[in-house]
DNA sequence: GGCTTGCTTGGAGTGCGCTCTAGGTCAGTA
DNA sequence: TACTGACCTAGAGCGCACTCCAAGCAAGCC
Protein backbone atom coordinates (compact mmCIF):
# COMPACT_ATOMS: atom_id res chain seq x y z
CA UNK A 1 0.00 0.00 0.00
CA UNK A 2 1.50 3.47 -0.79
CA UNK A 3 2.04 5.62 1.75
CA UNK A 4 -0.04 8.59 2.20
CA UNK A 5 2.58 11.68 1.64
CA UNK A 6 2.36 11.29 -1.54
CA UNK A 7 -1.17 11.86 -2.43
CA UNK A 8 -1.47 14.88 -4.74
CA UNK A 9 -4.09 16.55 -5.49
CA UNK A 10 -4.31 20.06 -6.83
CA UNK A 11 -6.64 21.79 -4.78
CA UNK A 12 -7.86 24.16 -7.11
CA UNK A 13 -9.08 21.89 -9.67
CA UNK A 14 -9.34 18.74 -7.28
CA UNK A 15 -8.30 17.61 -10.25
CA UNK A 16 -5.57 14.77 -9.43
CA UNK A 17 -1.65 14.87 -10.32
CA UNK A 18 -0.68 11.52 -11.55
CA UNK A 19 3.36 10.22 -10.54
CA UNK A 20 2.88 8.65 -13.58
CA UNK A 21 1.57 9.49 -17.07
CA UNK A 22 -2.26 8.89 -16.83
CA UNK A 23 -1.76 6.22 -20.11
CA UNK A 24 0.39 3.84 -17.25
CA UNK A 25 -2.07 3.58 -14.49
CA UNK A 26 -0.27 0.31 -12.80
CA UNK A 27 2.07 3.20 -11.65
CA UNK A 28 -0.71 4.96 -10.05
CA UNK A 29 -0.61 4.81 -5.97
CA UNK A 30 -3.14 3.15 -4.55
CA UNK A 31 -4.99 3.49 -0.99
CA UNK A 32 -6.25 1.77 1.12
CA UNK A 33 -10.51 2.65 2.07
CA UNK A 34 -8.20 3.81 6.03
CA UNK A 35 -5.57 5.76 4.57
CA UNK A 36 -8.82 7.40 2.20
CA UNK A 37 -10.99 8.26 5.13
CA UNK A 38 -7.79 9.34 7.60
CA UNK A 39 -6.84 12.00 4.35
CA UNK A 40 -10.57 12.65 3.31
CA UNK A 41 -12.09 12.99 6.92
CA UNK A 42 -15.11 10.97 5.78
CA UNK A 43 -15.43 7.29 7.77
CA UNK A 44 -14.91 4.47 6.07
CA UNK A 45 -18.74 3.94 6.46
CA UNK A 46 -19.31 7.11 4.38
CA UNK A 47 -16.57 6.12 1.76
CA UNK A 48 -18.66 2.60 1.42
CA UNK A 49 -21.60 4.06 1.48
CA UNK A 50 -20.75 7.05 -1.37
CA UNK A 51 -19.45 4.27 -4.00
CA UNK A 52 -22.58 2.33 -3.42
CA UNK A 53 -24.90 5.08 -4.22
CA UNK A 54 -22.94 5.55 -6.75
CA UNK A 55 -20.97 8.62 -5.92
CA UNK A 56 -17.67 7.06 -6.64
CA UNK A 57 -17.49 4.52 -10.03
CA UNK A 58 -16.78 1.24 -8.64
CA UNK A 59 -13.42 1.25 -6.76
CA UNK A 60 -10.74 -1.41 -8.06
CA UNK A 61 -9.99 -4.03 -5.44
CA UNK A 62 -7.10 -6.51 -4.89
CA UNK A 63 -6.70 -10.07 -5.27
CA UNK A 64 -8.44 -10.47 -1.72
CA UNK A 65 -11.47 -8.12 -2.41
CA UNK A 66 -10.15 -5.11 -0.80
CA UNK A 67 -10.53 -1.32 -2.04
CA UNK A 68 -7.63 0.24 -3.79
CA UNK A 69 -8.36 3.67 -4.41
CA UNK A 70 -6.97 5.27 -6.90
CA UNK A 71 -5.74 9.01 -7.31
CA UNK A 72 -8.04 9.71 -9.52
CA UNK A 73 -11.01 8.63 -6.70
CA UNK A 74 -9.20 10.88 -4.47
CA UNK A 75 -9.78 13.82 -6.74
CA UNK A 76 -13.41 13.05 -6.88
CA UNK A 77 -13.47 12.85 -2.96
CA UNK A 78 -12.08 16.15 -2.82
CA UNK A 79 -14.14 17.50 -4.96
CA UNK A 80 -17.21 15.85 -3.80
CA UNK A 81 -16.28 16.74 -0.36
CA UNK A 82 -16.53 20.42 -0.70
CA UNK A 83 -19.39 20.33 -2.42
CA UNK A 84 -21.02 18.35 0.56
CA UNK A 85 -18.77 20.45 2.74
CA UNK A 86 -21.17 23.96 1.69
CA UNK A 87 -24.11 22.12 1.85
CA UNK A 88 -24.92 20.02 -1.17
CA UNK A 89 -27.55 17.53 -1.24
CA UNK A 90 -26.22 14.13 -1.90
CA UNK A 91 -29.06 13.45 -4.39
CA UNK A 92 -27.84 16.45 -6.22
CA UNK A 93 -24.21 15.26 -5.92
CA UNK A 94 -25.29 12.50 -7.85
CA UNK A 95 -26.85 14.42 -10.44
CA UNK A 96 -23.43 15.94 -10.83
CA UNK A 97 -21.87 12.61 -11.26
CA UNK A 98 -24.15 10.74 -13.26
CA UNK A 99 -23.83 13.81 -15.80
CA UNK A 100 -20.05 13.82 -15.62
CA UNK A 101 -20.82 9.94 -16.89
CA UNK A 102 -22.52 11.16 -19.49
CA UNK A 103 -19.94 12.38 -21.11
CA UNK A 104 -19.41 15.74 -22.74
CA UNK A 105 -22.77 16.57 -24.15
CA UNK A 106 -23.43 17.54 -20.47
CA UNK A 107 -20.59 20.42 -20.27
CA UNK A 108 -23.34 23.23 -19.77
CA UNK A 109 -25.95 20.67 -17.21
CA UNK A 110 -22.85 20.47 -15.19
CA UNK A 111 -22.05 24.25 -15.37
CA UNK A 112 -25.66 25.04 -14.73
CA UNK A 113 -25.19 22.67 -11.57
CA UNK A 114 -22.15 24.38 -10.64
CA UNK A 115 -23.62 27.94 -11.10
CA UNK A 116 -26.72 27.37 -9.02
CA UNK A 117 -24.87 25.74 -5.94
CA UNK A 118 -21.99 28.86 -6.31
CA UNK A 119 -25.40 30.87 -5.82
CA UNK A 120 -26.13 28.83 -2.60
CA UNK A 121 -22.76 29.33 -1.87
CA UNK A 122 -22.90 33.11 -1.83
CA UNK A 123 -26.00 33.06 0.01
CA UNK A 124 -24.79 31.42 3.11
CA UNK A 125 -21.19 33.41 2.82
CA UNK A 126 -23.54 36.40 3.29
CA UNK A 127 -25.61 34.92 6.23
CA UNK A 128 -22.83 33.58 7.89
CA UNK A 129 -20.68 37.13 7.39
CA UNK A 130 -24.20 39.10 8.89
CA UNK A 131 -24.25 36.59 11.87
CA UNK A 132 -20.90 37.09 12.42
CA UNK A 133 -21.23 41.29 12.65
CA UNK A 134 -24.23 39.88 15.60
CA UNK A 135 -21.73 37.56 16.97
CA UNK A 136 -18.94 39.97 17.43
CA UNK A 137 -21.76 42.29 19.08
CA UNK A 138 -22.82 40.68 21.57
CA UNK A 139 -19.30 39.05 22.76
CA UNK A 140 -18.18 42.54 23.07
CA UNK A 141 -21.22 43.33 25.25
CA UNK A 142 -20.40 40.15 27.14
CA UNK A 143 -17.26 40.91 28.03
CA UNK A 144 -17.99 44.49 29.15
CA UNK A 145 -20.41 43.37 31.38
CA UNK A 146 -17.85 40.32 32.58
CA UNK A 147 -15.59 43.47 33.53
CA UNK A 148 -17.94 45.36 35.04
CA UNK A 149 -19.75 43.49 37.23
CA UNK A 150 -18.12 40.23 37.41
CA UNK A 151 -20.40 39.82 40.74
CA UNK A 152 -23.87 41.29 40.77
CA UNK A 153 -24.07 45.00 40.12
CA UNK A 154 -27.63 46.27 40.05
CA UNK A 155 -29.33 45.77 36.43
CA UNK A 156 -29.30 48.70 33.90
CA UNK A 157 -32.27 47.82 32.27
CA UNK A 158 -30.36 48.91 28.89
CA UNK A 159 -28.58 45.67 29.07
CA UNK A 160 -31.71 43.37 29.60
CA UNK A 161 -32.71 44.23 26.29
CA UNK A 162 -30.06 43.87 24.51
CA UNK A 163 -28.87 40.80 25.75
CA UNK A 164 -32.53 39.00 26.54
CA UNK A 165 -33.10 37.48 23.56
CA UNK B 1 -53.62 41.54 15.02
CA UNK B 2 -51.42 43.65 14.59
CA UNK B 3 -50.37 44.40 10.88
CA UNK B 4 -46.64 42.84 10.27
CA UNK B 5 -45.01 46.00 8.74
CA UNK B 6 -44.17 47.60 12.27
CA UNK B 7 -42.51 44.52 13.63
CA UNK B 8 -39.16 46.24 13.78
CA UNK B 9 -35.94 44.42 15.35
CA UNK B 10 -32.36 45.62 15.87
CA UNK B 11 -30.46 43.70 13.15
CA UNK B 12 -27.40 44.10 14.95
CA UNK B 13 -28.59 43.03 18.38
CA UNK B 14 -31.21 41.03 17.76
CA UNK B 15 -33.18 43.08 20.19
CA UNK B 16 -36.29 44.32 20.21
CA UNK B 17 -37.64 47.63 19.78
CA UNK B 18 -40.51 48.61 21.32
CA UNK B 19 -42.99 51.42 20.19
CA UNK B 20 -44.17 51.96 23.27
CA UNK B 21 -41.63 52.05 26.89
CA UNK B 22 -41.49 48.44 27.68
CA UNK B 23 -42.56 48.84 31.55
CA UNK B 24 -46.17 48.81 29.28
CA UNK B 25 -46.60 45.72 27.68
CA UNK B 26 -50.34 46.09 26.87
CA UNK B 27 -49.07 48.36 23.90
CA UNK B 28 -46.40 46.57 22.54
CA UNK B 29 -48.09 44.71 19.62
CA UNK B 30 -48.67 41.30 19.03
CA UNK B 31 -48.45 39.33 16.18
CA UNK B 32 -50.40 35.46 15.46
CA UNK B 33 -48.34 32.84 14.49
CA UNK B 34 -48.78 32.72 10.70
CA UNK B 35 -47.70 36.21 10.95
CA UNK B 36 -44.57 35.19 12.58
CA UNK B 37 -43.89 32.32 10.58
CA UNK B 38 -44.19 34.11 7.40
CA UNK B 39 -41.67 37.13 8.93
CA UNK B 40 -39.18 34.81 10.25
CA UNK B 41 -39.14 31.80 7.79
CA UNK B 42 -39.49 29.38 9.95
CA UNK B 43 -43.11 27.27 9.44
CA UNK B 44 -45.95 27.37 12.21
CA UNK B 45 -44.78 23.80 12.52
CA UNK B 46 -41.49 24.83 13.99
CA UNK B 47 -42.52 27.69 15.53
CA UNK B 48 -44.79 25.52 18.10
CA UNK B 49 -42.11 22.88 18.33
CA UNK B 50 -39.52 25.31 19.42
CA UNK B 51 -41.78 26.48 21.98
CA UNK B 52 -42.52 23.10 22.97
CA UNK B 53 -38.90 22.47 23.80
CA UNK B 54 -38.15 25.19 25.36
CA UNK B 55 -36.12 27.64 22.93
CA UNK B 56 -39.17 30.14 23.49
CA UNK B 57 -40.41 30.66 26.95
CA UNK B 58 -44.38 30.41 27.01
CA UNK B 59 -45.71 32.69 24.19
CA UNK B 60 -48.33 34.73 25.70
CA UNK B 61 -52.41 33.65 24.54
CA UNK B 62 -55.24 35.09 23.55
CA UNK B 63 -58.50 34.73 25.83
CA UNK B 64 -59.03 32.11 22.94
CA UNK B 65 -55.98 30.11 23.44
CA UNK B 66 -54.32 31.53 19.83
CA UNK B 67 -50.67 32.88 20.57
CA UNK B 68 -49.81 36.20 20.57
CA UNK B 69 -46.39 36.72 20.22
CA UNK B 70 -44.36 40.19 21.52
CA UNK B 71 -41.41 41.51 19.67
CA UNK B 72 -39.36 40.70 22.31
CA UNK B 73 -40.35 37.31 21.56
CA UNK B 74 -39.05 37.75 17.72
CA UNK B 75 -36.17 39.67 18.93
CA UNK B 76 -35.29 36.08 20.55
CA UNK B 77 -36.25 34.22 17.17
CA UNK B 78 -34.68 36.59 15.38
CA UNK B 79 -31.31 35.80 17.17
CA UNK B 80 -31.86 32.25 17.76
CA UNK B 81 -32.82 32.03 13.60
CA UNK B 82 -29.33 33.54 12.99
CA UNK B 83 -27.61 31.02 15.12
CA UNK B 84 -29.60 27.86 13.65
CA UNK B 85 -29.16 29.18 9.98
CA UNK B 86 -25.52 29.41 10.51
CA UNK B 87 -25.37 25.57 11.38
CA UNK B 88 -25.70 25.66 15.74
CA UNK B 89 -27.42 22.38 16.72
CA UNK B 90 -30.84 22.89 18.53
CA UNK B 91 -29.38 21.32 21.30
CA UNK B 92 -26.36 24.02 21.99
CA UNK B 93 -29.58 26.78 21.11
CA UNK B 94 -31.50 25.73 24.14
CA UNK B 95 -27.97 25.61 25.96
CA UNK B 96 -27.94 29.29 25.39
CA UNK B 97 -30.75 30.10 26.07
CA UNK B 98 -31.02 28.22 29.49
CA UNK B 99 -28.17 30.65 30.57
CA UNK B 100 -30.12 33.27 29.42
CA UNK B 101 -32.93 31.97 31.68
CA UNK B 102 -30.49 31.12 34.73
CA UNK B 103 -30.00 35.42 34.89
CA UNK B 104 -26.71 37.45 35.33
CA UNK B 105 -24.05 35.27 37.06
CA UNK B 106 -24.18 33.57 33.42
CA UNK B 107 -22.52 36.37 31.30
CA UNK B 108 -19.17 34.66 30.80
CA UNK B 109 -20.88 31.29 30.11
CA UNK B 110 -23.11 32.83 27.43
CA UNK B 111 -20.19 34.38 25.85
CA UNK B 112 -18.19 31.45 25.74
CA UNK B 113 -20.72 29.71 23.98
CA UNK B 114 -21.05 32.48 21.12
CA UNK B 115 -17.39 32.95 21.06
CA UNK B 116 -17.24 28.65 20.31
CA UNK B 117 -19.91 29.20 17.54
CA UNK B 118 -17.94 31.94 16.11
CA UNK B 119 -15.19 29.89 15.74
CA UNK B 120 -17.42 27.42 13.85
CA UNK B 121 -18.71 30.41 11.46
CA UNK B 122 -15.18 31.68 10.48
CA UNK B 123 -14.31 28.04 9.65
CA UNK B 124 -17.29 28.14 7.80
CA UNK B 125 -16.94 31.06 5.82
CA UNK B 126 -12.91 29.38 5.17
CA UNK B 127 -14.42 26.60 3.66
CA UNK B 128 -16.94 28.54 1.79
CA UNK B 129 -14.59 30.50 0.27
CA UNK B 130 -12.36 27.83 -0.41
CA UNK B 131 -15.32 25.93 -2.12
CA UNK B 132 -16.22 29.29 -4.01
CA UNK B 133 -12.79 29.30 -5.68
CA UNK B 134 -12.94 26.06 -6.73
CA UNK B 135 -16.73 26.59 -8.45
CA UNK B 136 -15.39 29.78 -9.83
CA UNK B 137 -12.67 27.80 -11.62
CA UNK B 138 -14.64 24.69 -12.85
CA UNK B 139 -17.37 27.00 -14.19
CA UNK B 140 -14.56 28.92 -16.40
CA UNK B 141 -13.95 25.96 -17.42
CA UNK B 142 -17.30 24.62 -18.33
CA UNK B 143 -18.05 27.88 -20.17
CA UNK B 144 -14.73 27.58 -22.11
CA UNK B 145 -15.72 24.04 -23.52
CA UNK B 146 -19.14 25.57 -24.48
CA UNK B 147 -18.30 27.94 -26.61
CA UNK B 148 -15.39 25.81 -27.48
CA UNK B 149 -17.15 23.36 -28.35
CA UNK B 150 -21.40 23.35 -28.28
CA UNK B 151 -21.09 19.20 -30.10
CA UNK B 152 -18.72 17.28 -30.22
CA UNK B 153 -15.10 18.12 -31.20
CA UNK B 154 -12.19 15.71 -30.23
CA UNK B 155 -11.25 15.36 -26.43
CA UNK B 156 -8.21 17.32 -25.34
CA UNK B 157 -7.16 14.87 -22.29
CA UNK B 158 -6.08 17.82 -20.18
CA UNK B 159 -9.61 18.89 -19.97
CA UNK B 160 -10.64 15.22 -19.15
CA UNK B 161 -7.82 15.57 -16.32
CA UNK B 162 -9.34 18.75 -15.09
CA UNK B 163 -13.11 17.77 -15.24
CA UNK B 164 -13.10 13.79 -14.92
CA UNK B 165 -13.82 14.30 -10.95
C1' DG C 1 -76.74 28.98 9.37
C1' DG C 2 -73.06 27.39 6.75
C1' DC C 3 -68.59 27.93 4.92
C1' DT C 4 -63.71 29.05 5.00
C1' DT C 5 -59.59 29.97 7.19
C1' DG C 6 -56.48 29.87 10.74
C1' DC C 7 -55.59 28.34 14.82
C1' DT C 8 -55.27 24.48 18.94
C1' DT C 9 -53.29 19.79 20.89
C1' DG C 10 -50.41 15.36 21.52
C1' DG C 11 -48.22 12.30 19.18
C1' DA C 12 -46.74 9.95 15.04
C1' DG C 13 -44.13 10.14 10.74
C1' DT C 14 -40.45 11.61 7.49
C1' DG C 15 -36.08 12.54 5.02
C1' DC C 16 -31.44 12.97 5.25
C1' DG C 17 -26.96 11.40 5.96
C1' DC C 18 -24.78 8.68 7.80
C1' DT C 19 -23.51 4.86 11.35
C1' DC C 20 -23.45 0.53 13.10
C1' DT C 21 -24.02 -4.71 13.43
C1' DA C 22 -23.11 -9.47 12.53
C1' DG C 23 -20.53 -12.67 10.71
C1' DG C 24 -16.85 -13.46 8.04
C1' DT C 25 -11.99 -13.04 5.35
C1' DC C 26 -7.33 -11.78 5.11
C1' DA C 27 -2.45 -9.69 6.17
C1' DG C 28 1.11 -9.03 9.21
C1' DT C 29 3.65 -10.06 13.55
C1' DA C 30 5.47 -13.03 17.76
C1' DT D 1 0.09 -21.34 15.18
C1' DA D 2 -2.19 -17.82 17.37
C1' DC D 3 -3.41 -13.37 17.64
C1' DT D 4 -4.50 -8.64 16.27
C1' DG D 5 -6.31 -5.43 13.41
C1' DA D 6 -7.99 -3.92 9.08
C1' DC D 7 -10.94 -5.09 5.82
C1' DC D 8 -15.43 -7.31 3.47
C1' DT D 9 -20.94 -7.64 2.83
C1' DA D 10 -26.01 -6.74 3.25
C1' DG D 11 -28.97 -4.71 5.82
C1' DA D 12 -30.73 -2.57 10.03
C1' DG D 13 -30.60 1.42 13.07
C1' DC D 14 -30.02 6.12 14.54
C1' DG D 15 -30.01 11.24 15.50
C1' DC D 16 -31.46 15.42 13.99
C1' DA D 17 -34.72 18.74 12.79
C1' DC D 18 -38.45 19.19 11.53
C1' DT D 19 -43.23 17.99 9.44
C1' DC D 20 -47.53 16.23 9.42
C1' DC D 21 -51.97 14.16 11.20
C1' DA D 22 -56.50 13.94 13.33
C1' DA D 23 -59.86 16.00 15.66
C1' DG D 24 -61.58 20.03 17.28
C1' DC D 25 -62.42 25.18 18.20
C1' DA D 26 -63.18 30.06 17.00
C1' DA D 27 -63.60 34.24 14.03
C1' DG D 28 -65.17 36.47 9.97
C1' DC D 29 -68.04 36.68 6.00
C1' DC D 30 -72.12 35.70 2.60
Amino acid sequence: MATLAPIRVDLLTCGEVFDAPDTDPDRSPRHSIGEVATASGLSVHTLRWYERIGLLDPVDRSYSGRRLYSDADLARLAFLGRLRLTGMPVAQMLRYVELVRAGEQTFDARRDLLVEHREEVRQKLADLHATLAVLDYKIDLYSQLQARSPAGSQPDGQTDRKLSA
